[in-house]
DNA sequence: TGAATTGTTATCGT
DNA sequence: AACGATAACAATTC
């Protein structure tokens, strides 16, 4: 399930090994995933050198030599390794693999097969429908806000919308919701410039807090993250809040588990607006 | 054995 | 018609 810093994770181990090596060699074992198909793919990046390796939302980007560029999508079970070290070659999910030039090989193992790998001519294109990267500068609380109010959708959904925002995944949403403070069925165009702010810092904090600590590992996935141990609420359901104590709830939104704090995210503002259930009897 | 898992897309509904 | 919500789908693990 590799978010935005799973990603940026797996970008930053790799580079190194990756940039200025000319591409030897490409195969792929599961067609389907190589696009437009991979008799394309192998004839655009064979031959190439790589200029740098770089991410765009939940994409690895390879930038080739030539101008074109090689795009890798992990989706929930892709990872790379590499056929000189004991886990990296192994494995029986091997979907694809390059040769380089100085003789090593990188493997993508994707046991769900639901990964991508697309070879384009035109990155802009590509990546078109794409939104906004949430730790650019051009991330801005106007911005937002006008993401927010120019429809009416429930946060959490709009969230892991990847046209809107790009990187977001169910981890990070639960978690930047909860550190704004915010329920994730209200409704995007009701948030006020408070709530907007909060929620632009909280994107951007769990984000940064998870880079920094290689991402999340919760199963067999993506072994090499300490972030989970800092959760506040996802996978957490029935345990204490880290905040106030309550415990924690798990409830679907969109078809996606979704975790909570009932009290830190309440449905509506808790002192804002509220009725007085008694009236103070008024004088005659 | 089948429930759980995810991002994307196709389809439904208003 | 346009937008938002929902269902379906890819395939595997435990």
């Amino acid at each position: 399930m590799p978010e935005l810093p799973e990603v940026e994770t797996v970008v930053r181990t790799n580079r190194p090994r990756l940039i200025g090596r000319r591409i030897v060699a490409f195969e792929s074992h599961w067609p389907r995933q190589a696009r437009p198909n991979p008799d394309a793919v192998r004839d655009g990046i064979v031959g190439r050198t790589i200029r740098n390796l770089s991410r765009r939302a939940k994409w690895i980007v390879f930038d080739l030599d030539d101008g074109s560029h090689l795009l890798v999508h992990l989706r929930m079970s892709g990872r790379f390794g590499w056929s000189n070290e004991p886990e990296g070659s192994n494995s029986h999910h091997i979907r694809a693999t390059w040769d380089l030039d100085n003789g090593q090989q990188l493997c993508f193992h994707d046991a769900r097969k639901f990964g991508r790998i697309v070879f384009t001519r035109d990155f802009n294109q590509e990546t078109a429908g794409l939104g906004v990267e949430p730790l650019d500068r051009a991330f801005t609380t106007a911005v937002l806000t006008n993401l927010l109010h120019r429809r009416a959708r429930r946060l959490k959904p709009l969230l892991l919308d990847q046209s809107v925002i790009a990187g977001l995944g169910n981890i990070y949403t639960d978690e930047a919701l909860f550190r704004a403070g915010l329920h994730p069925l209200l409704q995007s165009d009701r948030l006020n410039g408070t709530q907007i702010a909060s929620l632009r810092d909280s994107i951007r904090h769990v984000l940064r807090a998870g880079i920094r600590h290689n991402g999340t590992s919760i199963d067999w996935v993506y072994p090499e993250g300490q972030m989970q141990q800092r959760l506040m609420v996802y996978g957490r359901a029935g345990e204490p809040c880290r905040r106030c104590g309550a415990p924690i709830r798990r409830l679907l939104v969109g078809q996606r588990s979704t975790h909570i704090c009932p009290t830190c995210q309440p449905k509506r503002s808790r002192r804002a607006n509220r009725t007085p259930s008694r009236r103070v009897p008024s004088k005659v």
